[in-house]
DNA sequence: AGTATTTTTTGATTTATGTCAATTCAATAT
DNA sequence: ATATTGAATTGACATAAATCAAAAAATACT
């Protein structure tokens, strides 16, 4: 076990990607000291997606979980008649591929160009054993995902389209947040397609609703793909309205 | 900490509630053998509730964990300005009081009389280092409800109103399934208003499409809270056509 | 750069579900 | 058993968002 964990530890502090990365202290890892992150990063690799690509599928065989070190993803189900819906967009520092099931429960596909840190979910497990506290760190964050998603089944049960979109965009804010770059603008890394299939609207209803943002001033838009907040208190009171 | 786990541990093979408990194999005690589930009911006590009383409300500081003997509970989040959201039913062997904050994110109120299965939040927590394999379990827990919050956030997006009702009787039908209860009739414990608002409609929008799912011969209501599924293989047909 | 292709926006119309209102039914208490 | 109350159903109408269609803008390609 030791011996595995070991094998292809060639991390001091010197080399260590670990030690410089960007994401470890809003990443599950985050929670290890220098010397223990060294053993994790024995057992890590790195993968890069270009854009489009699929990190896995839903169906397939759970062997691997991953870390988000830069770039976006979108995760959607497939119903058998092949309607999709988007379920979550994941940023930098965010865990994905775990499944009370055998299998992955949903497609993850790269919304630009994306790097990956990932594990093999056997040894990953087996990591546990040796650092509970990694197993306690997951599972918190599994928790949070759970609010979040509950948090959606709001948003689609009860807002209207206005209020679904500045959600979104206070939720794209605060995910920038988090990771130390500024709130605003914000940047949708995803086509109006994705945005509207997350808040189970239309393309012409996202159309027509930022445009209508818009001419009531609480945003601008910089070219299609960046937003500017104007201001974000009173886009707040408006959704506690 | 071995002491405050046995401090009242006055469970023999004899007189144990846990190793009689007819929900312990679908609950997350199950993982437990015989021995190991004596310490675990040392530190559990029972709560009764009455219908319609809280377990605990959106807000208050989590300090204890729950689960479902007996009975149903409805939980539910509220908005700022007042706007509720049931986020899911729970039926007995479930888990709940979970979250990755410091406060309980939903109020849980129950839909008839119901029995739960109390742990102290920061006990349950140091039993997981004695006994990491409830951790685990759990994990899967939380990783399981995710998927189904998911599966809500794909219904509420994509399906019909009728789509939504009968996803929701299947649902019930394999929960009951699985507590080894006939998975045919099924029985709503909650009224009208609870479905609707789960399922993103109006109760007269739930009334009609009910009506409407009794002439075409889907269903048959026996009383109001009653319902016999009458083909569900035709029904599933129906939802992936 | 200029053309082709995709994405986004805007317009006209339809529709599923919501809202308001009244009735019927079921549960509980007198 | 009957009255009372709340829950569920049904009906008439309104509306937010969907659909169908076309134009404009952005992006990719030669």
């Amino acid at each position: 076990m030791d011996q595995i964990i070991k094998k292809n530890c060639n991390g001091t502090k010197d080399n260590s990607k670990c030690l410089k990365c960007n994401v470890r202290l809003i990443a599950f890892c985050g929670i290890l000291e220098d010397e223990d992150i060294l053993q994790l990063e024995s057992i890590s690799k790195d993968r890069l997606l270009l854009k489009g690509e699929d990190v896995f599928s839903q169906g397939d065989h759970v062997d691997t979980f991953y870390n988000i070190k830069s770039g976006s993803i979108k995760i959607y189900k497939l119903s058998t008649d092949g309607r999709k819906q988007i379920v979550g967009f994941l940023y930098p520092g965010d865990f994905l591929g775990m499944s009370s099931d055998q299998s992955y429960n949903y497609t993850a596909e790269a919304l630009e160009d994306t790097r990956l840190c990932k594990f093999n979910k056997i040894i990953l497990e087996n990591f546990f054993v040796k650092f509970p506290v990694v197993e306690s760190k997951i599972l918190d964050i599994v928790n949070y995902e759970l609010s979040v998603a509950q948090d959606q089944i709001f948003l689609l049960g009860k807002y209207s389209a206005k209020e679904r979109l500045l959600q979104f965009f206070l939720n794209i804010s605060s995910q920038r947040e988090k990771l130390g770059w500024g709130g605003n603008p914000i940047r949708l890394s995803m086509p109006r397609a994705d945005i509207a299939n997350y808040l189970g609207l239309t393309i012409e209803t996202v159309s027509r609703t930022i445009s209508e943002l818009k001419k009531e001033q609480l945003i601008k838009m910089i070219g299609t793909h960046d937003i500017f907040l104007h201001n974000k208190n009173s886009i707040q009171n408006f959704l506690s309205a």
